[in-house]
RNA sequence: GGUAGGAUACCCAAGUGGCCAACGGGGGCAGACUGUAAAUCUGCUGGCUUACGCCUUCAUUGGUUCGAAUCCAAUUCCUACCA
């Protein structure tokens, strides 16, 4: 299958440049191509994955794909989609970064392969040695500011007395466009991808290749993952559903595609996985003739949580999961329970804390860290809001003790449906 | 620099001397219905307290008053018009 109809069957194409051509090309052979991606934080998010699991796509199909890590766009800063002027990272922050996303970025693409085995490169290492008088020369004579105010994150942010925008951020562009001239003429890359809010960025890089090195090469862009409900994708209340499993825990993290809103989960399953189109097809079926099953957003979860975290932390998060959501804890063994230490949020709590009267539990509630306040914590309670081992108890000054532990050491609180914590003894 | 207007809780936004922990909407949390979904309906949404109630909060500081988010003064920041 050619790459183009693999990703349009997805809806994975947002827009491309000169698609006739492009198509050519696919077809010809295999061909290079790159996609960036900005160290802005010291762990990539579900946001990031679609164009990195683009590069994988092209990479499955034969193609060589870069990922370029951004250390001297990121310390520019994208105005693209941003509304307001950013903060600087300083160079150790961006350096760390770099460093982390670079691990990830190697877990994703397959570097062993010797056909086409993926690279990694930091556009640092081709943008720092040059200098800026070479710089304005060599690039900026390339680019009329008229056309660059026309670019719609320009343009946005012009229009906006308020925000404005900075030279720094203003010329994000022609950094951006440097690199995929550079990987032009250096690795000969002939494919730019991104978010469709990268379009500008892109289409720069192609007129800079076309003017200095008469080539043609191309651009193409993926789809802004939006929700059914019209909320931003991949962030929630607490923040965004980050891919370092210390800071999304690989529970919280499936459990996040588990709880796909039934509208999208058909269009994820495209988005996020590489199940293939009968799979797929299958799954949807399934989702419409029974959709309380969900097993479209099981096999999702399970889909893209394998991807990043592997068989065996997936099969942890699942097992944790099937206990907390499957009922009573009537029968659960002490080694099933323990899988869900650990893996669900949990805390610790001092022995005597329970000895003689022990606790009441609205005190429990707030230690667990599921109410923010007291006041908050007897209002949950006194709503049938909240949980021990599983049971409603509705009276927040019900005194637990250590009579209530579970295997001698664990109480299980949840509050409402899904948020769970377990209180272990230590 | 001048003039006018504004700053209220997570966000938007009412309130212009006591009935204000502060209308309403959004968001969030919980309950019902369900399927860990959506929609809908209900309750809650500063802290402490079993409760009576107490404490902190309407940009900051000080003042007037029995009593202030509300009046006065100064300060800071924003907006609009003028220069």
């Amino acid at each position: 299958m050619n790459i183009y109809a693999e990703l349009a069957a997805r809806g994975l194409v947002a827009d491309c440049t000169d698609q006739e051509e492009l198509l050519k090309r696919f077809a010809a052979a295999p061909m290079t191509l790159y996609c960036g991606f900005d160290p802005t934080a010291d762990s990539l998010h579900v946001g990031n994955l679609v164009p990195l699991l683009a590069l994988r796509r092209f990479q499955l199909l034969g193609h060589h794909p870069i990922a370029v890590a951004g250390g001297a766009t990121g310390s520019i800063g994208d105005p693209s989609g941003k509304s307001a002027e950013r903060q600087l990272l300083t160079r150790e922050v961006l350096a760390a970064n770099i460093a982390s996303v670079k691990e990830q970025l190697r877990r994703l693409l397959d570097f062993e392969t010797t056909v086409n085995p993926a690279r990694l490169v930091d556009n640092a290492a081709w943008t720092a040695p040059v200098s800026f008088l070479d710089f304005l020369r060599d690039i900026g004579k390339h680019f009329s500011v008229n056309m660059m105010v026309q670019k719609e994150s320009v343009r946005a942010r012009m229009e906006d007395r308020e925000a404005g925008i900075s030279y720094t951020e203003f010329s994000y562009m022609l950094l951006q466009a440097f690199d995929f001239y550079h990987l032009r003429r250096e690795l000969n890359c002939e494919l730019q991808i991104g978010g469709s809010d990268q379009w500008g960025n892109i289409t720069a890089g192609i007129e800079l290749c076309r003017k200095k090195l008469g080539a043609q090469v191309f651009g193409l862009t993926l789809p802004l993952i939006t929700n059914a409900d019209g909320t931003k994708f991949g962030k929630t209340v607490a923040g965004a559903i980050w891919l370092d499993p210390k800071r999304t825990s690989v529970y919280r993290f499936y459990q996040f595609w588990v709880r796909t809103d039934d509208r999208d989960v058909v269009r994820y399953l495209n988005y996020f996985t590489f199940l293939d189109q009968a799979e797929i097809a299958t799954l949807a079926a399934k989702h419409a003739e029974n959709p309380g099953a969900r097993e479209a957003h099981k096999a999702l979860a399970r889909a893209v949580t394998d991807l990043i975290h592997g068989p065996a932390a997936t099969t942890e998060a699942i097992r944790a999961s099937e206990i907390l959501f499957g009922g009573g804890l009537e029968g659960v063994s002490e080694a099933t329970f323990a899988d869900i230490v650990g893996e669900a949020p949990s805390r610790e709590i001092g022995r005597e804390a329970l000895a003689g009267d022990g606790t009441a539990f609205v005190e429990l509630l707030v230690l667990s860290g599921l109410a923010a306040s007291k006041g908050q914590a007897r209002k949950d309670i006194e709503g049938g809001g909240a949980y021990l081992n599983n049971v409603r108890e509705a009276n927040p000054a019900r005194l637990v003790t250590s009579a209530d532990l579970l295997f001698g050491k664990h109480l299980l609180l949840r509050k409402g449906k899904r948020n769970y914590v377990v209180l272990t003894i230590n």
